[in-house]
DNA sequence: ATAGTACTTGCAACCGTTTGCAGGAGCCCG
DNA sequence: CGGGCTCCTGCAAACGGTTGCAAGTACTAT
């Protein structure tokens, strides 16, 4: 692969010229800048940024580490995040945990070996002493949709508080007295809000919080539709349900389905993150929408902001939006 | 960030040593290697894998290039590719084109400039002289699910012929003579293969090609929509269609829909992925299955392989499968 | 003529690892 | 006791860039 020594040995100058005069340094003439640019372009050299990288103490690489990049919606977030680091020219190095605390503590050392610039994380656990050690070091970080109480790291999220609150409220509005709740994971923050949220609008209306229609699960189809399936048992079962997440909603309509309820006559649905496929006209599921795409990039903006200097943004809450389709109904009557 | 000059020091031995050691050389000796080890522990180093790639001239970085990671047939890839390649170490640099030929050669310099080991990518186009020059140079890679002619590369794909024709001879046996296209992009070859394989079914048939009912787009649910509506709003309309993609097929679903057609009654739809939103209740799409996730772990395997040595593969077609749901049905009558 | 200035360029050190080679220590053998 | 061996370990030179500093040239001002 050709250097900036064979680019400055055909150009007749020496490296440190070729270097400058590739970095559009004012103390290069103009025109042996256009010469070099030239040969270089003639050349097909490209700048090893490894070597770069090492000089500057900085890669020129983020991490971006999420749980599931099947779930639409963190492909969205995805997209968010390279729509903004490949402008500026930075890579991203993408990790998928699969939910998987291990894995996530494994990928995160890679990513510091691989010396990124900063992260980019929804971390699985809340818990995870792991980040606070991360806190610790001076690798800069953001945490996306999933707060993290231990460590006061920039977060960019959505106010899930109010988010649940809007499908709630959506379902007791509707006449529903007899809700389920299907979580995520217990120890992820946003499902405890969300659960949070639930918990707080049926008090307000009087309504006495079941337990053992609360159930948490993983944020997956598989596990929607096997805690919807449970839930929809039951010999006395609710008359709606809220997801904590639109793929795990999907399970749920499957279990519905399979149990021959009707939706949203039997059983009102409604669901979190309005993923690409709760529009489609069969599925046509309420939901509270996330501005998912939307959160990628903020939390690509704030971590490039704070790699270039910028002032250090430490918290903001998007805000969620209910989508009312068809998987919600008045309450049968009785 | 801590060295491996500052390990040396604290453990009184030459920085050489200390490399040795933490790379489990038989040079050093097993007691020296253990207590060199405690001590890079306790000192929380992390080798520099950037100094490590500029001497060892391999970034331990892989690129992969796709069109749409917001489609979930590519989101199985990458989750394939991932799989394997933390497995063995390797970093994964997603590139997200957007379907855009101009961001895909942006991205595959940036990768080059990254010096990644290798590529994996679904070039946008199979047109592109870009291509060629990549295979003139020394950076292996390997193509995923869309193949290219100008090049002979590394490919791994689904046997779209044999889809295409799964797809179209199911809609054939079920008394269609009147059969729409709906493609991605006209450049695209799998596109180009599954179309080949319809206008073989239907003349082995005897049913005519009607050329007003062959469309392109792009590989997403818009695009699928908008030809769906006009191929649909026709006077006269087919009974069936086959589109290139489950996406796509989703925009049809949804364009019949609202132009008031019942599926499968009054129009047959079949895709192509079998993306997992396919096997949903309510939607119950008849397509042809690809192995996603396998695709994108023979792909990273391969590339693997030739980057440690191995022998270089360079063909492989996967076996399509025909999965049927509901929205295929007799033809109506007449 | 001399000093001072502005503008260009090159020298050489450095970033953090790896690795070929040289060399010291300890041991055995003749 | 010298020579040869096996084990370890260190020296120093890479890898491919960047950058502080020195130095050269060509002017301008005095």
């Amino acid at each position: 692969m050709v250097t900036i020594k064979d680019v400055a040995r055909v150009a007749g100058v020496s490296p440190a010229t070729v270097s400058r005069a590739l970095n559009d340094s004012p103390l290069i003439r103009e025109e042996t800048k256009a010469r070099i640019r030239r040969i270089a372009q003639e050349l097909g050299y490209e700048r090893n940024e490894l070597a770069r990288g090492l000089v500057k103490g900085a890669s020129g690489a983020i991490g971006l580490v999420i749980p599931d990049i099947t779930n639409p919606f963190f492909a969205e977030v995805t997209r968010g995040v390279g729509e903004v680091a490949h402008a500026r020219g930075y890579g991203v190095i993408l990790c998928n945990t699969e939910e998987d605390p291990d894995r996530e503590r494994s990928y995160i050392r890679l990513l510091r070996r691989k010396r990124v610039d900063g992260l980019i994380l929804t971390s699985v656990t809340a818990e995870d002493p792991y980040l606070k050690a991360l806190a610790r070091s001076k690798t800069p970080f953001v945490l996306v949709s999933r707060a993290c109480q231990l460590v006061p790291a920039p977060y960019v999220g959505v106010d899930d508080r109010l988010g649940g609150r809007l499908a709630v409220e959506h379902l007791v509005e509707l006449g529903h007295r007899r809700i389920g709740f299907i979580g995520g994971p217990a120890d992820v923050q946003s499902s405890l809000d969300r659960l949070a949220a639930f918990e707080a609008v049926l008090t307000e209306h009087g309504i006495p919080v079941r337990e053992e229609w609360i159930s948490f699960s993983d944020f997956t189809q598989r596990a929607g539709y096997r805690a919807g399936k449970e839930l929809l048992r039951r010999k006395v079962r609710p008359s709606a349900v809220f997801a904590a997440n639109d793929v795990v909603a999907l399970g749920v309509l499957q279990a519905a389905d399979e149990l021959g309820l009707r939706v949203p006559e039997d059983l009102s649905v409604v669901g979190y993150d309005d993923i690409s496929y709760a529009g489609l006209p069969r599925i046509e599921l309420t939901t509270v929408a996330q501005p998912s795409f939307e959160m990628g990039k903020i939390a690509a903006e704030w971590l490039l902001s704070v790699l270039e200097g910028g002032p250090r943004r430490l918290y903001r809450l998007l805000t969620p939006k209910l989508v009312v389709r068809r998987t919600t109904a008045l309450a049968p009557s009785g």
